[in-house]
DNA sequence: ATAAAATATGAGCAATCCATCACTTTCGAA
DNA sequence: TTCGAAAGTGATGGATTGCTCATATTTTAT
């Protein structure tokens, strides 16, 4: 069961086809769940036919799967950013900043980013997108090390983990003001690091 | 599209039936996943026929939705036990307990606890299993207030929330002893209370 | 202008799945 | 032992869904 798109858009207007399936399964994870998603409700919302979304996508699978890889690049992209932004800056400002990425990035559409966290375990991912995961972790993982940290490793999937827990939870009870949500996670996290094995001079 | 069961067990071996079907479908859950999940696949695994399994649920939506009752009603059982427990004693006691509950609770099966969490905020849950949840929330926003905690009720929420989001993702890499993760999920949770807003004497 | 390549179409096949219902078997109280 | 209630059965109807393929249209290069 292959995953990877089957054929490369070469013109614009099939990769606004492109898009426009991936926008519209989005918007049918958003507004009624994986188990309403199937093909022909993709492409009739897409307004392309299911024999067009079947040119680009090999089966239903790979339109989840690309939906996360996508997810996931931007999120890459704003972390990198974060912790490019926070270098030789206190160890509190990174976190914000780290924080923030996260929340701007998943805050809203609680209920898509859950639906893709779930298929995201489910099915055989895309090797690419197994790399972003991991690209990920590891981003964090060096600012964690850059300050000291031991095991940053772990200490980046956990801190990952509660993040994305506290704001999928938040999301789904409906708040949708950053404000409030950043303090809370930064402080979740800080408290977290805080009493975290370190390699330095205070212990 | 009623959840009710449509016929309570009266029998012993009508229990042992709807016992087998609950623990079948968990079985798919944990095997194969949420896509799996069809009343032929679960009533077969159970030993009936699908005729007796849709004599005690009215559809398959229903089987989710005692899963996530019991599972539910299990872990609500843990919390008050553990906040009775810890009564008069220390607040980090308190947290251990508390914490120690949900991981003995979730630490297993988490592709298990994950598609429930899933399927959770998209079906039309029973009355009775949004009740369980609240619960939850009640219970430890009780051991939160009794302790100075201002708005308790939203710490509750963001302790549940981080604690699971820990726990699911330690499950899903493997991590099965408790005592690492209990440490960690502990230091997480205290260090985020270490910060909230108090109606105390030190501030 | 023309041919080749890229893109788009959608009827319909094959497979799956939920759920019913007429019927049989088992249980338990009298 | 008898008989009504409880429990169990499974072939099958009806509906959905993933996906193909033969064909039509549009774009690009020459």
């Amino acid at each position: 069961m292959p995953i990877e798109p089957r054929k490369t858009p070469r013109q614009a207007r099939s990769a606004a086809t492109v898009d426009a399936i991936l926008e519209a399964a989005a918007h049918i994870l958003r507004e009624s769940g994986l188990h309403a998603l199937n093909t022909n409700a993709v492409a009739q919302r897409a307004g392309a036919s299911i024999g067009s979304l079947y040119q680009y996508f090999p089966n239903k699978d790979s339109i989840l799967t690309e939906l996360i890889r996508r997810k996931r690049q931007i999120m890459l992209d704003q972390i990198r950013a974060a912790a490019r932004d926070t270098r030789g800056k206190p160890f509190a400002r990174a976190i914000d900043r780290l924080v923030a990425a996260g929340i701007a990035h998943q805050l809203d559409e609680p209920t898509v980013s859950l639906a893709l966290e779930y298929a995201e375990v489910m099915l055989p991912i895309h090797e690419e997108t197994e790399a972003l995961k991991i690209a990920i972790i590891t981003e964090v993982a060096g600012v964690f090390a850059r300050h000291g940290i031991i095991d940053a490793e772990t200490a980046a999937r956990d801190v990952v983990a509660l993040t994305r827990g506290m704001i999928d939870t938040a999301g789904l009870y409906g708040e949708s003001d950053p404000a409030s949500l950043t303090q809370r996670v930064t402080r979740a996290v800080t408290g977290y690091l805080r009493t975290a094995p370190k390699i330095k001079k205070a212990g």
